[in-house]
DNA sequence: TCCATATTTCCAATATTATCGAAATTTCAG
DNA sequence: CTGAAATTTCGATAATATTGGAAATATGGA
Protein backbone atom coordinates (compact mmCIF):
# COMPACT_ATOMS: atom_id res chain seq x y z
CA UNK A 1 0.00 0.00 0.00
CA UNK A 2 1.41 3.66 -0.50
CA UNK A 3 1.05 6.32 1.79
CA UNK A 4 -1.49 8.99 -0.23
CA UNK A 5 -3.67 5.80 -0.85
CA UNK A 6 -3.65 4.89 2.79
CA UNK A 7 -3.98 9.13 3.70
CA UNK A 8 -7.23 9.07 2.11
CA UNK A 9 -8.41 6.23 3.52
CA UNK A 10 -7.46 7.33 7.04
CA UNK A 11 -9.01 10.75 6.25
CA UNK A 12 -12.40 9.07 5.05
CA UNK A 13 -12.38 6.90 8.03
CA UNK A 14 -11.53 10.25 10.59
CA UNK A 15 -15.08 11.78 10.60
CA UNK A 16 -17.88 10.60 12.84
CA UNK A 17 -20.22 10.19 10.78
CA UNK A 18 -18.11 8.14 8.27
CA UNK A 19 -16.35 6.16 10.44
CA UNK A 20 -20.19 5.36 12.10
CA UNK A 21 -21.45 4.80 8.55
CA UNK A 22 -17.94 2.35 8.00
CA UNK A 23 -18.28 0.27 10.70
CA UNK A 24 -22.41 -0.43 10.21
CA UNK A 25 -21.23 -1.48 6.94
CA UNK A 26 -18.22 -3.89 8.12
CA UNK A 27 -20.63 -5.40 10.56
CA UNK A 28 -23.31 -5.54 8.24
CA UNK A 29 -21.19 -8.02 6.21
CA UNK A 30 -21.48 -8.54 2.91
CA UNK A 31 -24.85 -8.43 2.36
CA UNK A 32 -24.48 -4.38 3.32
CA UNK A 33 -27.15 -1.67 3.15
CA UNK A 34 -28.59 0.63 1.20
CA UNK A 35 -28.11 4.25 1.50
CA UNK A 36 -31.94 4.88 2.66
CA UNK A 37 -31.15 2.45 5.26
CA UNK A 38 -27.84 3.95 6.54
CA UNK A 39 -29.36 7.47 6.48
CA UNK A 40 -32.30 6.67 9.06
CA UNK A 41 -29.58 4.60 11.22
CA UNK A 42 -27.97 7.81 11.44
CA UNK A 43 -30.22 9.91 11.25
CA UNK A 44 -28.50 12.46 8.25
CA UNK A 45 -30.15 14.56 5.33
CA UNK A 46 -29.75 12.74 1.90
CA UNK A 47 -27.28 15.29 0.85
CA UNK A 48 -24.53 14.65 3.84
CA UNK A 49 -24.66 11.49 3.54
CA UNK A 50 -24.54 11.41 0.47
CA UNK A 51 -21.35 13.48 0.41
CA UNK A 52 -19.86 11.08 3.11
CA UNK A 53 -20.45 7.55 1.10
CA UNK A 54 -18.83 9.68 -1.95
CA UNK A 55 -15.84 9.83 0.33
CA UNK A 56 -15.82 6.38 1.65
CA UNK A 57 -15.98 5.02 -1.74
CA UNK A 58 -13.53 7.45 -3.27
CA UNK A 59 -10.94 5.97 -0.64
CA UNK A 60 -12.28 2.56 -2.01
CA UNK A 61 -13.05 1.24 1.27
CA UNK A 62 -16.78 0.69 0.78
CA UNK A 63 -18.50 -0.26 -2.97
CA UNK A 64 -21.73 0.87 -4.20
CA UNK A 65 -23.83 -1.50 -5.90
CA UNK A 66 -26.83 -0.15 -7.79
CA UNK A 67 -30.40 -2.23 -7.23
CA UNK A 68 -33.16 -0.68 -8.99
CA UNK A 69 -33.77 3.00 -7.27
CA UNK A 70 -32.04 2.02 -4.33
CA UNK A 71 -28.09 2.01 -3.98
CA UNK A 72 -26.40 -1.08 -1.89
CA UNK A 73 -23.13 -0.14 0.08
CA UNK A 74 -20.93 -2.90 0.93
CA UNK A 75 -17.76 -2.91 2.92
CA UNK A 76 -14.17 -3.58 1.04
CA UNK A 77 -12.80 -6.16 3.34
CA UNK A 78 -9.25 -6.56 2.03
CA UNK A 79 -9.35 -3.07 1.68
CA UNK A 80 -9.76 -2.88 5.07
CA UNK A 81 -7.12 -5.46 5.89
CA UNK A 82 -4.57 -3.65 3.28
CA UNK A 83 -4.51 -0.01 5.29
CA UNK A 84 -4.54 -2.24 8.83
CA UNK A 85 -1.26 -3.95 7.35
CA UNK A 86 -0.10 -0.55 6.60
CA UNK A 87 -0.19 0.77 9.96
CA UNK A 88 1.08 -2.57 11.65
CA UNK A 89 3.99 -3.20 9.18
CA UNK A 90 7.41 -4.22 9.84
CA UNK A 91 6.41 -3.23 13.19
CA UNK A 92 9.49 -3.22 16.15
CA UNK A 93 11.31 -3.50 12.85
CA UNK A 94 10.47 -7.35 13.01
CA UNK A 95 11.44 -8.13 16.98
CA UNK A 96 8.20 -9.18 18.34
CA UNK A 97 8.34 -7.25 21.03
CA UNK A 98 5.56 -4.68 22.06
CA UNK A 99 4.03 -5.61 18.84
CA UNK A 100 2.11 -8.45 19.48
CA UNK A 101 -1.50 -7.54 20.23
CA UNK A 102 -2.50 -7.77 23.89
CA UNK A 103 -4.21 -11.37 23.69
CA UNK A 104 -4.11 -13.73 20.22
CA UNK A 105 -8.44 -13.77 20.30
CA UNK A 106 -8.86 -17.17 20.76
CA UNK A 107 -12.20 -17.69 18.55
CA UNK A 108 -14.23 -21.00 19.62
CA UNK A 109 -11.42 -23.74 19.76
CA UNK A 110 -10.26 -23.03 23.24
CA UNK A 111 -6.05 -22.50 23.71
CA UNK A 112 -5.16 -24.22 27.49
CA UNK A 113 -2.89 -21.36 28.67
CA UNK A 114 -0.85 -22.34 31.76
CA UNK A 115 -1.22 -18.66 33.46
CA UNK B 1 -13.08 2.03 22.43
CA UNK B 2 -15.37 4.96 21.78
CA UNK B 3 -16.01 6.80 18.74
CA UNK B 4 -14.81 10.20 19.56
CA UNK B 5 -11.24 8.68 20.91
CA UNK B 6 -11.41 6.51 17.95
CA UNK B 7 -11.98 9.67 15.37
CA UNK B 8 -9.08 11.26 17.04
CA UNK B 9 -6.58 8.96 16.78
CA UNK B 10 -8.05 8.36 12.60
CA UNK B 11 -7.42 12.34 12.49
CA UNK B 12 -3.94 12.20 13.62
CA UNK B 13 -3.07 9.43 11.09
CA UNK B 14 -5.19 11.02 8.07
CA UNK B 15 -1.96 13.28 7.47
CA UNK B 16 1.48 12.42 5.47
CA UNK B 17 3.90 13.53 7.10
CA UNK B 18 2.17 12.36 10.76
CA UNK B 19 1.22 8.85 9.51
CA UNK B 20 4.88 8.93 8.00
CA UNK B 21 5.99 9.87 11.75
CA UNK B 22 4.02 7.35 13.18
CA UNK B 23 4.89 4.26 11.02
CA UNK B 24 9.00 5.48 11.68
CA UNK B 25 7.94 5.02 15.38
CA UNK B 26 5.70 1.87 14.72
CA UNK B 27 9.21 0.36 13.03
CA UNK B 28 11.34 1.62 15.47
CA UNK B 29 9.57 -0.34 18.27
CA UNK B 30 10.69 0.28 22.25
CA UNK B 31 13.13 2.49 21.66
CA UNK B 32 11.49 5.19 19.52
CA UNK B 33 13.25 8.36 18.10
CA UNK B 34 14.06 11.89 19.60
CA UNK B 35 12.11 14.67 17.56
CA UNK B 36 15.80 15.80 15.75
CA UNK B 37 16.06 12.61 14.49
CA UNK B 38 12.35 12.71 13.52
CA UNK B 39 13.09 15.78 11.76
CA UNK B 40 15.97 15.22 9.90
CA UNK B 41 14.18 11.99 8.52
CA UNK B 42 11.36 14.19 7.20
CA UNK B 43 12.97 17.25 6.19
CA UNK B 44 10.61 19.20 8.46
CA UNK B 45 10.86 22.47 10.30
CA UNK B 46 11.05 22.63 13.92
CA UNK B 47 7.83 24.52 14.59
CA UNK B 48 5.53 21.87 11.83
CA UNK B 49 6.87 18.92 13.12
CA UNK B 50 6.99 19.87 17.03
CA UNK B 51 2.81 20.34 15.63
CA UNK B 52 1.82 17.33 14.25
CA UNK B 53 4.09 15.53 17.20
CA UNK B 54 1.19 17.29 19.54
CA UNK B 55 -1.39 15.99 17.67
CA UNK B 56 -0.30 12.12 17.54
CA UNK B 57 0.53 12.60 21.28
CA UNK B 58 -3.10 14.22 21.83
CA UNK B 59 -4.72 11.31 19.76
CA UNK B 60 -2.60 9.01 22.55
CA UNK B 61 -0.86 7.12 19.78
CA UNK B 62 2.79 7.81 21.07
CA UNK B 63 4.27 9.33 23.88
CA UNK B 64 7.02 11.70 25.04
CA UNK B 65 10.04 10.88 27.07
CA UNK B 66 11.71 14.13 28.04
CA UNK B 67 15.48 13.39 27.92
CA UNK B 68 17.63 15.95 28.73
CA UNK B 69 17.15 18.83 26.10
CA UNK B 70 16.09 15.58 24.02
CA UNK B 71 12.65 14.40 23.56
CA UNK B 72 12.40 10.91 22.98
CA UNK B 73 9.14 9.39 21.30
CA UNK B 74 7.88 5.98 21.09
CA UNK B 75 4.55 4.54 19.26
CA UNK B 76 1.86 3.23 21.88
CA UNK B 77 1.40 -0.34 20.85
CA UNK B 78 -2.14 -1.23 22.67
CA UNK B 79 -3.67 1.85 21.24
CA UNK B 80 -2.81 1.27 17.59
CA UNK B 81 -4.40 -2.36 18.14
CA UNK B 82 -7.19 -0.81 20.24
CA UNK B 83 -7.88 1.28 17.11
CA UNK B 84 -7.39 -1.36 14.67
CA UNK B 85 -9.96 -3.74 16.60
CA UNK B 86 -12.19 -0.98 17.10
CA UNK B 87 -12.24 -0.57 12.82
CA UNK B 88 -12.77 -4.84 12.49
CA UNK B 89 -15.12 -5.24 15.47
CA UNK B 90 -17.67 -7.52 14.92
CA UNK B 91 -17.19 -8.00 11.58
CA UNK B 92 -19.59 -9.44 9.62
CA UNK B 93 -21.39 -9.82 12.54
CA UNK B 94 -19.18 -12.68 13.83
CA UNK B 95 -19.88 -14.72 10.47
CA UNK B 96 -16.19 -15.45 9.44
CA UNK B 97 -17.31 -14.88 6.05
CA UNK B 98 -15.07 -12.15 4.00
CA UNK B 99 -13.81 -9.91 7.17
CA UNK B 100 -10.99 -12.86 8.10
CA UNK B 101 -7.84 -11.02 6.85
CA UNK B 102 -6.51 -13.34 3.26
CA UNK B 103 -3.41 -15.18 4.49
CA UNK B 104 -3.24 -15.76 8.67
CA UNK B 105 0.70 -14.73 8.53
CA UNK B 106 2.29 -17.54 10.38
CA UNK B 107 4.97 -16.00 12.51
CA UNK B 108 8.03 -17.98 13.12
CA UNK B 109 6.76 -21.26 15.40
CA UNK B 110 4.39 -22.85 12.27
CA UNK B 111 0.85 -23.48 13.53
CA UNK B 112 0.22 -26.51 11.25
CA UNK B 113 -3.08 -25.89 9.69
CA UNK B 114 -5.53 -28.80 8.17
CA UNK B 115 -5.66 -26.19 4.79
C1' DT C 1 -47.70 8.48 -19.17
C1' DC C 2 -47.57 10.31 -14.48
C1' DC C 3 -46.38 10.26 -9.79
C1' DA C 4 -43.88 8.88 -5.68
C1' DT C 5 -39.51 7.24 -3.99
C1' DA C 6 -34.34 6.92 -3.70
C1' DT C 7 -30.26 9.06 -4.37
C1' DT C 8 -26.99 12.40 -6.13
C1' DT C 9 -25.31 17.04 -7.61
C1' DC C 10 -24.92 21.95 -6.98
C1' DC C 11 -23.75 25.67 -4.25
C1' DA C 12 -22.55 28.80 -0.65
C1' DA C 13 -21.84 29.49 4.23
C1' DT C 14 -19.15 27.93 8.03
C1' DA C 15 -15.62 25.57 10.45
C1' DT C 16 -11.37 23.16 10.88
C1' DT C 17 -6.51 22.21 9.75
C1' DA C 18 -1.60 22.85 8.04
C1' DT C 19 2.36 25.65 7.54
C1' DC C 20 6.42 27.86 9.37
C1' DG C 21 9.15 32.28 10.87
C1' DA C 22 10.28 34.26 15.04
C1' DA C 23 10.49 34.25 19.84
C1' DA C 24 10.44 31.71 24.19
C1' DT C 25 11.91 27.74 27.04
C1' DT C 26 14.84 24.27 28.82
C1' DT C 27 19.11 21.90 29.27
C1' DC C 28 23.88 20.79 28.80
C1' DA C 29 28.89 22.03 28.30
C1' DG C 30 32.69 24.80 29.41
C1' DC D 1 27.50 32.46 34.18
C1' DT D 2 27.44 32.25 29.11
C1' DG D 3 26.52 30.40 24.80
C1' DA D 4 24.89 26.78 21.80
C1' DA D 5 21.57 23.17 20.87
C1' DA D 6 16.79 20.86 21.09
C1' DT D 7 12.21 21.61 21.28
C1' DT D 8 7.84 24.10 21.96
C1' DT D 9 4.65 28.10 21.75
C1' DC D 10 2.74 32.04 19.37
C1' DG D 11 0.47 34.06 15.62
C1' DA D 12 -0.80 35.05 11.00
C1' DT D 13 -1.96 33.05 6.56
C1' DA D 14 -3.50 29.74 3.29
C1' DA D 15 -5.79 25.58 2.20
C1' DT D 16 -9.29 22.07 2.90
C1' DA D 17 -13.53 19.90 4.77
C1' DT D 18 -18.46 19.77 6.50
C1' DT D 19 -23.15 20.98 6.22
C1' DG D 20 -27.75 20.86 4.20
C1' DG D 21 -31.48 23.20 1.24
C1' DA D 22 -32.99 23.09 -3.29
C1' DA D 23 -32.89 21.20 -7.71
C1' DA D 24 -31.73 17.40 -10.78
C1' DT D 25 -31.69 12.48 -12.04
C1' DA D 26 -33.25 7.77 -12.31
C1' DT D 27 -36.31 4.00 -11.32
C1' DG D 28 -40.50 1.34 -10.58
C1' DG D 29 -45.51 1.03 -10.12
C1' DA D 30 -50.36 2.25 -11.36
Amino acid sequence: MELNQAVQALTALAQAHRLTVYRLLVQAGPAGKVAGEIASALGLPPATLSFHLKTLTHAGLIHPHPEGRHVRYTADFAAMHALIDYLSENCCGDTRAACAPPAPQPPVTTTRSPT
